[in-house]
DNA sequence: GTCCTTTATGACACCGATGTCATGACACCG
DNA sequence: CGGTGTCATGACATCGGTGTCATAAAGGAC
């Protein structure tokens, strides 16, 4: 491979000068630049990283980690992957600021993570994020020689600048909206209550019922997913708390799932018990998992988790950092993400509309 | 961030020392060994991996590319990503070969290539693996300054090394063993007719039931999916050919369908016509895209895309490559993945197997 | 004791960029 | 015409490792 000293001596000038060229520092006469572009793309010259990065002690690295990484072991899960968006957003708002990402994924064993953060010692990364699977508490091993950490989807309690989904939020819209088509009974069958996100999202559940003037009725909020070892035993919670809030006296006309794999399932569950979706029952379900949401049918009614948005606000939030910018705050970022609006959720006519008072009543 | 000077001075030896007990070349006094590891773990040391590559010439990196990157433009696909799967195996068989991984994601925009390109170059990539988001033929641009190429899930017409998914024997398999399981009129509703993975996977199903001494019978094999600007009319193809085999004189014991996705589409399709799954008609995919075949009720029986194999072996085979080692064959690497046989595929009694005898004199 | 080999270590150059400083050629001013 | 400033360019050192070669000390054979 060409280096500067071939280019210089091919156009006939000193290394030095070529330097100016690429870089743009110093002056060039008009004839010597020429000469040198030629020379470049005659021998189809590409500077080196290594030798820029050893010189100016910046690698232009940013080093990204998925996967499992806290100290304590944790089961592994299923669901993962999605956070592939994130790293997608993070890729693209790196590249636009002119660096590169290194990846590592530790596959779910975390005692990988010592000889992943030396790779990227070595390499001189100056930023690292790490993206967690969902939205959770982590907790990392130090890290030394990493100058700067930015969270993706997951916070600490050391104050490391984090980036968050705006969980609260995006139940608290899809509710807004769903009243605002006249549902008055809205049952919400939530993920595990352990997660942060179902603490979350059931805040905004209850501040759209709030805001709407709606009581809250505990008995439409049933924790219906758990990690069982079978897919059939979680499904029977799910199958469990559908047929209580549909057995209340006035059951509900719209059910919201912690997820829209929760969704896919009371697709099924609903349609054995011989109801129609969205005409007798509408359901919307959380993530705009779109292989799942728009598969479906009735296409879902659902929340966008914004992993793209994410992974690019946080590589900017590194950036900053990297760029030594200093009214810089370490409150979490919050990011919101769209209600897709699908056929699975019916507009409910005025007559529904008075079983709402009984609902109100009903509490 | 120390250097093998500062560890030198503290140990009180020259650097080239220092360089010998990190690299085990050179013999080294006992007492002067345990100097320099106490000095390099004192000072948290971590050799540089920039200053290295440019003394060696070998940056020990290796890129990868992801996402559309064809001369010609190609219109975008919603499906993608479960080549993730993918380089997750690469990074495993990368980082097992003490080597790190740059990770590029056109993001669909192959205009960006060139760009992609020319930063691998500056790091100085010492392999590229391009990786296509399904089995397909690509078209590469020239790509200056890559010494290696290897193709994952996708070849050309110039003999790039490549590893793809035994499409052929994974439908065989597939086809076979529900043979074994008393179906014998097995209907199988593809993807569309111009990928690969039909076109091999098609004549997997016609061994298969040459194997059995089966007739084939055209009737039962339908294009069924084409890419539709809305997911509702992608549907309706497939709903045309669910009632089409299912008016059928004989009628198949077993749709096997495309993919994971379709499947879950005729789940909706075969219940909405009051059939009981999987007793009164059996139904299997293709990809094992586990958030759906698992979440399915019942259970999807399924094939395997052994992604993270292909992954495996597509890092191994461009290791084998920048190893200069000779003897090493061009021909596509073929990885085959196993049959997940769950509960979408019922056992046919002997009742049914008369039927067989029917089916194959219908042709 | 001398010679030779082996072991342990250091001096120095080099990889490919770029920062610093010096130099030469002009142009302009008084 | 000499002084001053700008423009264009090059010589040289430097970043942090490693390959080459030299050197010194230790051990063994005669």
């Amino acid at each position: 491979m060409a280096t500067i000293y071939d280019v210089a001596r091919t156009a006939g000038v000193s290394p030095k000068t070529v330097s100016r060229v690429l870089n743009g520092d110093g002056p060039v006469g008009r004839k010597t630049r020429k000469l040198v572009e030629a020379a470049i793309t005659e021998l189809g010259y590409v500077p080196s990283s290594a030798a820029r990065a050893m010189r100016s002690n910046r690698s232009g690295l940013i080093g990204l980690i998925t996967g499992a990484i806290s100290l304590t072991p944790t089961k592994v899960e299923l669901s993962g992957l999605p956070d592939l968006f994130i790293v997608q957003g993070v890729q693209r708002a790196i590249e636009a600021a002119g660096m590169t990402l290194l990846i590592s994924d530790t596959g779910g064993r975390s005692e990988r993570v010592p000889q992943l953060m030396r790779t990227f010692a070595e390499h001189r990364v100056e930023g690292l994020i790490y993206v967690a699977d969902y939205h959770r508490k982590v907790e990392l091993p130090p890290m030394p020689g990493i100058r700067h950490l930015v969270l993706a989807n997951g916070y600490d309690d050391r104050g490391t600048p984090c980036v968050l989904p705006d969980d609260r939020q995006g139940q608290y819209r899809l509710v807004s909206e769903a009243i605002a088509r006249g549902h008055r009974r809205i049952a919400y069958l939530t993920l595990a209550r352990s997660l942060d996100a179902t603490r979350l999202r059931t805040q905004g559940y209850r501040e759209a019922l709030e805001a709407a003037g709606l009581a809250y009725d505990p008995a439409l909020v049933i924790e219906s997913d758990l990690p069982r070892p079978d897919s059939e035993a979680e499904a029977q919670l799910l199958w469990d708390a559908i047929d209580r809030v549909l057995a209340l006296p006035e059951p509900p006309t719209l059910l919201c799932l912690g997820n829209d794999r929760m969704a896919m399932r009371a697709y099924g569950i609903l349609r054995s018990r011989g109801l129609k979706l969205p005409d007798d029952i509408s359901v919307a379900g959380y993530d705009n998992y779109r292989m799942l949401a728009e598969t479906l049918f009735p296409p879902l009614t659902t929340v966008e988790l914004p992993y793209a948005a994410m992974g690019v606000r946080a590589a900017q939030l590194l950036m900053a950092r990297i760029q030594g910018e200093t009214e810089i705050t370490n409150e979490p970022q919050l990011v919101g993400g769209p209600v897709c609006w699908r056929e699975s959720v019916a507009t409910v006519r005025a007559s529904h509309a008075n079983v709402t008072e009984l609902g109100r009543n009903h509490k």
